[in-house]
DNA sequence: TAGGAATAAGTCAGAAGTGACATAGGCCAT
DNA sequence: ATGGCCTATGTCACTTCTGACTTATTCCTA
């Protein structure tokens, strides 16, 4: 997978270990991140291969850098790989199993996690917020695009975005339906179904 | 990760390998799946740790079967963990990557993926509203419990069914404004900002 | 009576991913 | 001149995860 990632990168210009190394964990970050102990073997891999082929470029003053190319094999495995539907993804995410957890934990320690996590998607969010701005700014308005490669970025980014707006909402949600299940819980005490009732 | 999840399930009951291997691969497979090869070996090393403990149960017709319930050091390590705030997920989605490579594609072929990927999560989506009818049926309207663990379940259902009904969107609205572009591209295929002074 | 499904428990090789360690030159500020 | 940051490339040990292979019993159906 890491392989098709490094390939549609240099695909669009010829990159060093070190700047796949930055989008990995800069721009590229919302849908793929590894490391650079990854990317390094990994590139060496795909020369063996012959999927990309390496030039050392030397600098007057800074060290010198393999710059690797994607090669028409490369080019063939990337379309391939594309042209396959990919399956499902297994959600996995601690947040989460915590969460089913949280009846095993003091309540406001729950509302604590549920605030902190909502501030970290926040943040993340905002961050995709701000490249959608950059975007906006170098490209023009996304839906006038005319370039397929904006286009498809524009669209990868607008998931991101959702995902980490929908991720912020429940959390919030979940806080204000805690807060709302422990005064059910503190007002009727007695009658273990007294809430029903009242609604009902 | 995997023995936490493993815990919290034994701290509600205990279970066997295989028991547990049927609920990562059924109902906890929301925010966490594991296979067999996995659950064994791990729960044989939580068991060194003393972080469980297994008894041989025998049944006339059925194979002898190992059932591991918690120690208290177990609900100990289970305690601590939930008490640390979990960090942000990457984000790691194989369609996402393809997404952002799709200027590559035939546009018809992207369009396909959009739609079969709909109809993945789409799938996946009914499986978890299926879920939300069958929790609601035995515990009554959610909003109302009265049981920790009942209203934590539920909140964790919400967020994946959240997660899923998000997806589908984005993928019915990438279609459509994929088409949107597409026209743009065959309508005024002359100007290259022809489509940017008609919008304006 | 043969075969398949379900119950039950594993192993193992290999891929993928993580975090720490290692090295080295140049730039900049104190 | 010393320490910290940026460029640049790597290794290594370790954990996690995946998929394939293995073994055994019982129950039901064709």
């Amino acid at each position: 997978m890491l392989s098709f990632a490094i390939l549609e990168l240099l695909h669009r210009k010829p990159l060093s270990g070190y700047d796949l190394r930055k989008r990995f964990s800069g721009s590229i970050t919302f849908f793929w991140k590894a490391g650079h102990s990854q990317i390094y073997p990994e590139l060496k891999r795909m020369e063996r291969e012959h999927l990309v082929v390496s030039r050392r470029v030397t600098h007057p003053y800074r060290p010198a850098k393999k710059v690797y190319a994607i090669t028409p094999e490369g080019e063939e495995a990337l379309r391939q790989w594309l042209g396959e539907a990919p399956a499902l993804q297994p959600i996995k995410d601690e947040m989460l199993l915590k969460c089913f957890a949280f009846h095993l934990l003091e309540p406001e320690q729950a509302d604590q996690q549920l605030a902190h996590h909502a501030e970290l998607h926040e943040r993340r969010l905002n961050h995709f917020l701000e490249t959608r701005r950059w975007l906006t700014e170098r490209h023009g308005p996304l839906p006038t695009t005319r370039d397929p490669i904006v286009f498809w970025n524009a669209m990868t980014l607008e998931r991101v975005i959702e995902f980490e707006r929908s991720y912020v909402e429940w959390c919030r949600s979940a806080l204000t339906l805690h807060r709302e299940f422990l005064a059910r819980m503190t007002n009727g005490q007695a009658g273990a179904d007294a809430g029903v009732g009242e609604q009902a």
